[in-house]
DNA sequence: ATTCTGACTTGCT
DNA sequence: AAGCAAGCCAGAA
């Protein structure tokens, strides 16, 4: 994975406002390359520098073993959320979940600005590598 | 080149 | 609502 990926799928991330999330396909989708298993590798190796926990499953579930932390941001933010998550804050157990349908990150204009500079940046230097690689084929 | 693996998704019980 | 299987994308062994 190239490092511009890496640098790409973090802005993106850092943009997301807080009190608000997406899923890692939506993170995808805005930068227009790749899935989401590899923003979810992306996160995992480097999501300690940005806000990770506005980047979910697509089900709203916090990634395993972090429930408990994300919670705290969760509540901190106020980020709708579904299910008792006040019992798993006592007890540690008790099923919940983000409400992505609510909390789901709609970008403004502005933003959307920022996310194509991102995406585009992103492209040309995926650009660049393919055609180094058609020159070496030749 | 082939196979395994993972902070994923979707569709079907 | 929760569990499972298959599909998917890339990097690592």
């Amino acid at each position: 994975m190239r490092t511009e990926y890496v640098e790409a799928v973090l802005a993106v991330v850092g943009l997301i406002p807080a009190g608000s999330a997406v899923a890692y396909g939506d993170v995808a989708e805005l930068l227009g390359s790749g899935g989401p298993r590899q923003i979810g590798a992306v996160m995992s190796h480097h999501g300690n520098a940005v806000p990770w926990w506005r980047v979910l499953k697509a089900s709203g579930q916090a990634p395993e073993g972090l429930e408990s932390q994300a919670l705290q941001f969760y509540l901190r933010e106020g980020t709708p959320l579904r299910g008792d998550f006040l019992r798993f804050a006592r007890t540690g157990d008790g099923r919940w979940r983000v409400d992505l349908a609510t909390a789901r990150w709609a970008p403004s204009d502005s933003e959307f600005d920022a996310l194509d500079v991102i995406a585009e940046g992103l492209e040309a230097s995926l650009h660049k590598l393919s055609v180094a690689d058609d020159g070496m084929s030749e």
